[in-house]
DNA sequence: CTTGTCATGTAAAAGGTTACATGATTAG
DNA sequence: CTAATCATGTAACCTTTTACATGACAAG
């Protein structure tokens, strides 16, 4: 029952959403947090509207239908915060590739590795651009610093991530380079500019 | 067909495994690239085995059935690495929690983010513990050390969520703290210790 | 008047978890 | 001889993906 928490956290912050705003959160590869498909998120929203976690605010005349969270609903929410235990369960495609990449000659491996730096610069690209633009609007103020603070985290994160893949390639192309040095150096001596820098 | 390519890479180290020492490894907190539970790992063995991916290599007394990759199996993952693009999914039970954290009060958030640092902090010790420990086996150095970089990857993410859940708890107390600075701040000035020191 | 975006679904299949069941071997 | 660990599975259920289907509205 995952996606239905993330959908109850979409909607805990008041502003009505209907199913397809909610696809475009959960497709969004800057927006993180949770991903699920378009039919999931439909069908969700129906079982939840079933249970009475939320419920319909308003019907748009191009037919969207709005949802909002009722008391059980955000009761729901808080029980799950801090009743349940995180998940910290990881399933990792990215590292589980490069933790096999050693099969591959080096030439194919520097390709692969190459192309998931481009792939997180994207991202960084991205997620700076978002930090950079992101006004606080009608939001709460919380709700916006945390936020944006998790977006702080994401930033930090990719840029972690593009330091060591470019560390990768240096002991992937020296095979007498120290792993640890060499990563843990790179790691440590780039800091996270300040996103607004 | 994930837990596919997760097996296919634990068995392309050329030591056979069987079921349960698979199982081991996807169910080991702290080394997280993938995890499974254990009837999903025995039902894929099966599978795989009739697809001509992985052979039985030999039994042992204790009835245990240990299994080697085939030619098909290494051309498979080999495959897969090259052709199919990485998944860059991501489902975070953890961010997603603190997204939603700011409808509690600020003592019980603060609870949870403690607890969170607790956790980290657990994973930080065990980490640095493998790469103190793990001496270079009869293992391939390519693929040796390419999983001691990977730990040294999760040390450095580990360290930054460390650093960000208390900067975190800093931005919680104080509705004044201006949150990009605190956080970037706290998130560039702790360096990743090497692992050794 | 046609293409793109908005908007919602259904059905089938694949992937993954949980609960349960079983039994051998080893260490104390 | 008793508990822990090793070792393998089945069945039911839940979660997620993929493919398909439909149609309104807006912009060019």
């Amino acid at each position: 029952m995952a996606l239905r928490h993330a959908i109850l956290s979409a909607l805990s912050r008041g502003i009505p959403k209907n199913g397809y705003e909610l696809n475009a959160i959960f497709n969004d590869h800057d927006e993180r947090a949770w991903n699920a498909s378009p039919s999931q998120v439909y069908s969700e929203l129906t079982k939840m509207q079933k249970l009475g976690l939320i419920e319909v605010s308003e019907r748009t005349e191009r037919r969207a239908t709005n949802y909002v969270l009722t008391d059980d609903g955000r009761a729901e929410l808080e029980r799950w915060l801090t009743q349940d235990e995180p998940d910290h369960t990881i399933r990792d495609d990215v590292v589980m590739r490069l933790l096999s990449m050693w099969i591959l000659d080096e030439t194919t491996a520097r390709h692969l590795i190459e192309a998931e730096i481009t792939f997180q610069r994207r991202r960084e690209r991205a997620l700076r651009n978002k930090l950079d633009t992101s006004a606080q609007l009608a939001e709460d103020a919380r709700v916006w610093r945390n936020r944006r603070a998790v977006h702080v985290l994401w930033l930090a994160q990719t840029a972690t991530m593009i330091s060591w893949l470019e560390g990768l390639i240096t002991i992937l192309d020296d095979p007498d380079a120290p792993v640890d040095d060499t990563l843990a150096a790179l790691l440590s001596s780039e800091p996270v500019s300040s996103p607004r820098a």
